[in-house]
DNA sequence: AAGAGACCCTGGATGC
DNA sequence: TGCATCCAGGGTCTCT
C-alpha cells in the first residue's frame, strides 16, 4: 500500500518516539512475516537492543539498533505499524514489541505481504539493489535521463522499478507522468530531453507535496497514530477514470500496464513513441 | 531484454 | 439477502 510519501511519514511518526527506547520483547505471530530472519534469531538480536534511529530507504523502513544488525520493515501492501494501541485482538496483528516507558508497536498486516528481517548477510536483494532516492540530490534529471537511455520499457514500468529509482509506486507513478504530460507507455528511451526534465521535476513535486500532506489514504494506509493520510483529495488522475482532466478538460482514462492501473489523460498525455 | 500474466493473501465494493 | 466478480497502494517469478 505504501509508496516513498507514506513511508516517510510513518517513519516521521515514528523516530520521535521510537529513538532511546529499549527492545523489552518481541514476538512473531505469522510465518509470512519473517520469510529471512528465523523468529527466534530476531527475538534474541531484538531483546534489551535499544533503538538508536528510525529511517527511511526506498519504501523500506529501518530500526537501527545499538547492537548490529539493524532491523527492515516492508510493509507491502496492507502493512501497518501502529503505536500504543490495543491490536492483541486483531486478528491481522503479525507482530509486536514492547519498548521501555510503556511504549507498544504493533505491526497489523491483512494480507500477510508484509515481512521484516534483520540486515545481516546475505542481505535480501530486493533490499540490496535499491536505486537512487528520487528525493536526494543525487538523482538529477541527467540521471534520469541516464537510467531511461535506450530503454524499450514503458515509462510507468521503469517508474515502478525499484532498483532504478526507490519509492515510487503505482499512484504516484500516474500522478507524475499526467504533471510531466508523459503518456504512461512511452518507452522511456524515447523521451525527449523536455520530457525527461519535466518527469523528473514532476517525480519530486508530487512526492514532495504527498510527504508534507502525510500520504495518501484510499483505504488501508494508516499513519501510527491511526489516522489517514491527506494527499487522498490532491490526486490529479488517480482513480479518477471518467472525470475530466483538471487541465484539459477531457475524459481521464484508466489503462491496465503489467497488470496495473494507469490513469491518464489522452489529451495532455500523447504517445510519442517514435517521434 | 522485455513484456504479459500468475501468484502470494484478505476484504471491500459492486453487480445480478 | 446471498453469491459471484472485480479490484487493491507491492514485488517476484515463470513463460514467451
Amino acid at each position: 500500500m505504501p509508496e516513498l510519501p507514506e513511508v516517510e511519514t510513518i517513519v516521521r511518526a515514528l523516530r520521535p518516539v521510537l529513538t532511546g527506547k529499549t527492545i523489552l520483547q518481541a514476538e512473531f505471530l505469522h510465518p509470512r512475516t519473517t520469510p529471512h530472519t528465523p523468529p527466534a534469531r530476531l527475538k534474541e538480536a531484538l531483546k534489551n537492543n535499544r533503538i538508536v534511529a528510525v529511517s527511511r530507504r526506498g519504501k523500506y523502513i529501518l530500526v537501527h539498533l545499538e547492537n548490529k544488525p539493524d532491523m527492515v520493515v516492508h510493509l507491502r501492501m496492507s502493512g501497518k505499524l501502529l503505536l500504543n494501541k490495543e491490536s492483541l485482538s486483531d486478528p491481522h496483528l503479525r507482530a509486536f514489541f514492547r519498548l521501555s516507558e510503556n511504549i507498544v508497536l504493533n505491526f497489523v498486516d491483512t494480507r500477510t505481504f508484509g515481512f521484516l528481517y534483520l540486515l545481516e548477510e546475505p542481505i535480501p536483494e530486493g533490499f540490496r539493489s535499491l536505486g537512487v532516492e528520487p528525493l536526494s540530490s543525487s538523482f538529477s534529471a541527467k540521471r534520469l535521463a541516464e537510467l531511461f537511455r535506450n530503454r524499450k520499457s514503458p515509462v510507468k514500468a521503469l517508474l515502478l522499478r525499484q532498483d532504478l529509482i526507490a519509492g515510487i509506486g503505482n499512484i504516484y507513478a500516474s500522478e507524475a507522468c499526467w504533471i510531466a504530460k508523459v503518456h504512461p507507455a512511452t518507452f522511456g528511451g524515447e523521451l525527449e530531453e523536455k520530457q525527461l526534465k519535466a518527469l523528473h521535476r514532476a517525480v519530486r513535486k508530487v512526492l514532495r507535496q504527498a510527504v508534507d500532506l502525510m500520504g495518501t489514504t484510499l483505504n488501508d494506509f494508516r499513519r501510527p497514530d491511526g489516522t489517514p493520510g491527506e494527499y487522498g483529495n490532491a490526486l490529479l488522475v488517480y482513480g479518477r477514470k471518467g472525470e475530466p482532466c483538471p487541465r484539459c478538460g477531457q475524459t481521464i482514462e484508466r489503462i491496465v500496464q503489467n497488470g496495473r492501473s494507469s490513469f491518464l489523460c489522452p489529451n495532455c498525455q500523447h504517445e510519442t513513441r517514435g517521434g
